[in-house]
DNA sequence: TTGTAGGCGTTATCAA
DNA sequence: TTGATAACGCCTACAA
């Protein structure tokens, strides 16, 4: 059998609840009975049973989800995620409150974070928006002894334990280096659609695709870029728009949401399937368009693993505990058809 | 709080015994207290704690884990993979064995199984061996009531109860789709570098290469395949040879292990950097190698995953509880020098 | 057929 | 600064 509490106590001379109080260094234990009970758990080389401890502290981690209420699909497959989380991890004793809140709007996040600190969270998580003041929210919930994580979208010089999310700038990076591979013969004009510029995720692949395209392929020219609000309708039609003003264009770079716009155009262009395009996140409609050649790359990131990891670094931090190495690093996924996974 | 078995026991009328033997449908309980106990059950939305349960049972989750003793890089890896997760996991009350059975050897790979099984087992992860005697173990220990899966390598026709690996046949599709797309101007001869004709998964990766070549690219025309069993030296070797026979050689996919001596050969060739190769799994030879260009992509499997996976498997299975859907489907990952992870 | 009492490994309360 | 002792939710003798 396992080595358990009592055998620590056995073996160091000493009660159940000294033991206790070094294995959760809690004070109220003298050095010298502290290093004979920690000599003890290394000899008989220990483990806790996390099972055994969360039965008797009884205890529930109250984590919040603050996320866009957006209608794209990807914020969809978000709330999703979490909504699937929440119920993979209630036999943990974890309680996931989604709260959905305005998206790209600092005061609303806010406004939900406060109120989230009222109600008594053991942690929250958010799709940070850019913004110093919601900087200062994190940081202010995180001096009242709440963890704060970001997803998807970080918040810069704030006190969040850990960004669940994929590095922007590296993305940009990666999709310059497919779409400058694609576009034969390697000369031409790309265009470039973007959710808005006012999203900071956003910015950074701009800027991580500009720098590879510049150092790699300097034949190719970044056209100004179009704003779509990642929506449908607008994408649609400001890339229509440069399609018809570039008829020689050579390849699409599309970094936010709205893809279903995207297709649209390049449909009704006649340039579908012919045209280099890498877009971002897998959704139904990105992953119609890369089945039936539209799309040549997309580049994605994992919603449920995002949540999963959010949760586990969170609870983690609340435990005490260390988080597996290499678990809750979010992959910038690449998919081509070819790869797509098979269901869902 | 959640309701509890005693919450059963007192909205039914009945003893805490009676409750139990209910939930785990037991005889000595007639069927109208049954029935009252299920009521109860339903009304009040009871849901078993599986950890407490498994507390009081005792159970511990001995796994074995039996994987080559090969030496290239994806396997230590592997090997890495299977002792970081046996003490992540030790804590949940999963013991993990590894034993390294010698590679490719379908005799030695039966004779472990029979001995884990010998040794009372709750589950046996194997890298497999595409073998009917290898698929007549796996039956076996299934019949005896001991789960296998089988990880990385699958075993065709057997009970084994998921496959924790990569679809190699949509691998290879990738990356020929990428080759394909890679090589410029889009004609020329590809060459490709397997381990052994005899590793199944190589094999369905050269076939799914050669069907989207065949498709896709019909300008590009595919060499005989060379053999490097892989190993280093003689991948090294094998490429050098191939470059000398084919100085216009457009591009190599390694299909295999043996990456190091690939690179080598490239090397020496003179031609890293400006030939477009593909390979798979991500070691710290072709991470070098993507990094200063002279791999281009790398197709990979994680291995981390891939072990986490099976254990949760497993464990889900024993446990008669369900997996999250999505977090136990491995990945194709394609890591261009751009979407490397940053540490490890 | 049913119920009671104890224990699984850990934490928390209280008194010493 | 310490140590009994009683929980936590479930299962399993053993008794009735």
């Amino acid at each position: 059998m396992r080595p358990t509490v009592h055998d620590i106590a056995a073996n160091a001379g000493v009660g159940l609840a000294t033991v206790d109080r070094v294995l959760n260094n809690r004070p109220g234990v003298s050095e010298k009975t502290r290093a004979k009970v920690e000599e003890a758990i290394a000899r008989i080389g220990y483990v806790r049973d996390v099972a055994a401890a969360n039965l008797a502290k009884g205890r529930l981690y109250d984590f919040d989800f603050l996320v866009p209420d957006n209608d794209n699909s990807f914020m969809k497959l978000l709330r999703a995620a979490v909504a699937d989380a929440a119920s993979a991890f209630a036999r943990e004793r974890v309680r996931i409150r989604l709260h959905e809140v305005p998206a790209f709007d600092a005061k609303a996040l806010i406004a939900a974070m406060e109120n989230t600190a009222a109600t008594g969270s053991a942690g929250v998580a958010i799709v940070g928006v850019d913004s110093s003041d919601v900087a200062a929210a994190i940081d202010a919930l995180n001096g009242d002894g709440v963890p704060v994580v970001t997803l998807v979208s970080d918040v810069q010089n704030a006190a969040r334990i850990q960004f669940c999310g994929i590095n922007n700038f590296a993305a940009g990076r990666t999709a310059a280096s497919l779409l400058g591979r694609f576009v034969t013969p390697d000369v031409g004009k790309v265009g470039v659609l973007m959710g808005s510029m006012l999203a900071n995720d956003h910015r950074r692949r701009l800027d991580g695709f500009r720098a590879v395209i510049g150092e790699t392929f300097p034949q190719i020219e970044i056209l100004p870029v179009v704003e779509g609000q990642d929506d449908a309708e607008q994408s649609e039609a400001a890339v229509s728009l440069l399609l018809n003003a570039q008829p020689g264009l050579a390849g699409v770079y599309s970094i936010g949401g709205g893809n279903r716009g995207l297709v649209r155009a390049l449909e009704k262009a006649g340039v579908a399937g012919r045209l280099p395009v890498v877009a971002h996140e897998l959704t139904q409609s990105t992953r119609a368009a890369l089945r039936d050649g539209t799309i040549s790359a997309v580049l994605h990131q994992d919603p449920g693993h995002e949540v999963r990891s959010a949760i586990r670094v969170l609870k983690a931090h609340v435990d005490g505990t260390e988080t597996v190495e290499g678990q809750d690093r979010i992959r910038i996924e690449i998919y081509l058809k070819d790869n797509l996974p098979e269901d869902a």
